[in-house]
DNA sequence: GGTAGACCTGGACGC
DNA sequence: GCGTCCAGGTCTACC
């Protein structure tokens, strides 16, 4: 099977790609050309299917060796739209980078749309596992838990889609702290994903939701917020994080590289604060997370 | 609401 | 090679 996805222009699948560390994730994997990227997933009716994703003007070329039914292919396409952000609009962001040298770049690096993955869970689950650790230590996770617990790819038993929330429910703790090496957050995937398998939590709910697939935000995220908040291991970082990737661009993700930008900046290397990342940006509105996150850096170029 | 200490791992560093 | 220290967010207990 194969098909196009023409998306919202401008639109670029290089800068999605790149937009951030997530195709180094497994079960993402670059193609050697730095342009598209193969991803493996597990669909709602038990087939594991290999697809690769490739640059078209305005949009992505997908295939799969794999034939599907129509409800497997509207899935497909569905999640993939998903994946990439093909539907999201950032006319007005652009309009308000215009008046600042230093995001006069977003508009035609296209920039905007951050690679996500198939599921809210996934996202989660990975989100979860960026916090307290190195980036090396969030591609160990990753894929130890991709090769304990993924599905196998029929044709290439070696290579697995990320763990659907039932079989990761199922998981023994031994193995997630002792093999995965989660460490401390064994019990947080274990519970997010037993509170999803057992439908108590609908977190793929928050994908659907017109604001996530618009861009625009209806569910004031204040209410997202709280929601993300009162998950186990996330905090104030990984919620921000994660409600960039539902659409609400109303708050930063302050980590220590966002304090480290920030000091270098605005405030000649000296240690900030939170509220001194928050401050910088909070003239940005709804956008500010995506005037955070392509800034163009002064940190970056000193280095 | 704010703060301190614990959590866990890998990497850097000194010996 | 070994031991120690530190960085990286979140949780819990406490004030």
């Amino acid at each position: 099977m194969q098909f196009t996805l023409q998306a919202k222009s401008p639109f670029n699948l290089v800068t999605v790609t790149n937009s951030h560390g997530w195709v180094q994730l497994a079960p993402f994997s670059l193609h050697e050309d730095g342009v598209g990227f193969d991803y493996v997933m597990a669909l709602d009716d038990g087939k594991v299917i290999e697809m690769s994703v490739t640059a078209v003007p305005d949009g992505a070329h997908i295939t799969t060796p794999t034939e599907l039914n129509t409800a497997a292919q509207a899935e497909l396409k569905a999640k993939t739209a998903w994946i990439l952000g093909t539907e999201q609009d950032f006319t007005e962001f652009y309009a308000a980078a215009a008046q600042e040298p230093k995001l006069a770049h977003v508009q035609a690096k296209t920039q905007g749309r951050l690679l996500r993955s198939a599921t809210v869970f996934e996202d989660i689950v990975k989100t979860i596992l960026t916090t307290n650790t190195t980036w090396t230590g969030t591609i160990r996770m990753t894929d130890g838990l991709v090769q304990a617990y993924g599905q196998p790819l029929p044709d290439d038993p070696a290579r697995f889609a990320f763990p659907t929330p039932e079989r990761l429910a199922k998981a023994d703790m031994d193995v997630l702290q002792g093999t995965v090496k989660l460490g401390y957050r064994a019990p947080y995937v274990l519970e997010l994903a037993q509170r999803v398998a057992s439908g108590e939590l609908d977190v793929e709910g928050w994908k659907t939701a017109p604001s996530a697939i618009s861009g625009q935000a209806v569910i004031p995220t204040a209410e997202l917020r709280k929601q993300l908040l009162a998950l186990k291991g996330v905090g104030p970082y990984a919620a921000a994080h994660l409600l960039i990737f539902l659409g609400h661009y109303d708050a930063i993700p302050v980590d220590s590289w966002a304090l480290k930008l920030v000091s270098t900046e605005w405030y000649d290397g000296q240690p900030v604060s939170k509220k001194d990342v928050e401050a910088a940006f909070e003239k940005w509105g709804q956008w500010q997370a995506l005037a955070y996150w392509f800034w163009d850096w002064q940190y970056l170029q000193n280095n």
